[in-house]
DNA sequence: TGTCACATGTAACCGGTTACATGATTGA
DNA sequence: TCAATCATGTAACCGGTTACATGTGACA
């Protein structure tokens, strides 16, 4: 039950609506809590009634009213509570792995070929992360504060992916290695 | 959905119980995807009724019943089918990443200890990985077909876990630095 | 005496996914 | 004209988590 502690923390870097958070997670929490935005909006309105959001009815021309959270006092103590409070480490979870371990129950090309598109897919998430780093932080050592943090989570995004992409062209070497034996 | 999935590959390795099932995923296909006992039982039922396994009730002296199940003709379509089906590759999920994103608005100290504790977990893990891989998997170079899938899923549990303890460490060595500033 | 391993289950809950709906504006 | 962006929502579903329950045998 993390997502809401995560617009807890987008939100106290900037209040937004549902829409803008809903976008701001594809490039920075979203690194290591992805979320859509009908949930992003369940959760706001769920935090709203729990008093540890505000909403502000923002008029618009031509477009929607926009619902702008901010966070209130509640919302600060929880956030707090919860950054103190230990959480279990994750474990890996994805299906491709599942599928390598049943490769020659069926079509070992086609596990084959879906590993070489997730290290495809995988790649372009790290190069995009790399212009990110390169962009909004070329000088790391300079860092502290939320900016660091911030770089941090970005390098733990690098990192994954990175790995992702060493070992799916490790398992790719080794499939075509014994593939034509 | 992929427990299922993996149960039959599971399965189709050796038949066995739920119990059975369950202690054999904390060692092999649970470092890519982890359940509990009880939604193991669930899924298991799930997919007698669907006629992808067939149950064989062992009598035993002195405990309950055990429940043997194989894979069916139809278990071992099915499978084959899910193989040559692509899926999305995942992104990260932890919570760790929102916590350190957040660090600045509660007790960064807590957040540090935090990030070393999960850096120990994940170390451990890593240990547990390689004694495996050194125990089950000495010569890599002469491994095929079922073996060497096997190998290559627990090099991407090896991979993961080493990432992620490197990125704990540079975390780690970032707030040190700038902590006591 | 107490805990661990064996063996399976019910029930409640909750977080996340997917599909579908609405409606205006902007730009290719 | 078509797609994308802005902006929010309902509804159904489903996979996974947590808590609790039961009962024996082996071993320290």
């Amino acid at each position: 039950m993390a997502l809401e502690h995560a617009l807890l923390v987008a939100l106290s870097e900037r209040s937004g609506s549902g829409y803008e958070l809903a976008r701001r997670f594809d490039r920075s929490i979203g690194f290591f809590w992805a979320a859509t935005h009908q949930q992003i909006y369940r959760v706001l309105r769920r935090m709203e009634e729990a008093g540890w959001v505000v909403r502000t009815d923002v008029a618009q021309e031509g477009r929607p009213d926009k619902k702008v959270y901010q966070v209130a006092a509640a919302g600060r103590d929880e956030l707090a509570r919860w950054l103190a409070e230990p959480v279990q480490p994750t474990t890996l979870r994805d299906e491709l792995g599942v599928k390598l371990r049943g490769a020659s129950l069926g079509d070992e090309g086609a596990v084959l070929r879906e590993v070489e598109r997730h290290r495809d897919e995988h790649a372009a998430r790290l190069e995009a992360y790399k212009s990110i780093q390169r962009r909004d932080f070329p000088k790391p050592d300079a860092l502290n504060g939320r900016e660091l943090h911030q770089y941090l989570v970005l390098r733990g995004g690098i990192r994954a992916e990175q790995s992702f992409v060493d070992w799916c062209a490790e398992v790719v070497d080794a499939l075509r290695a014994e593939g034509p034996r």
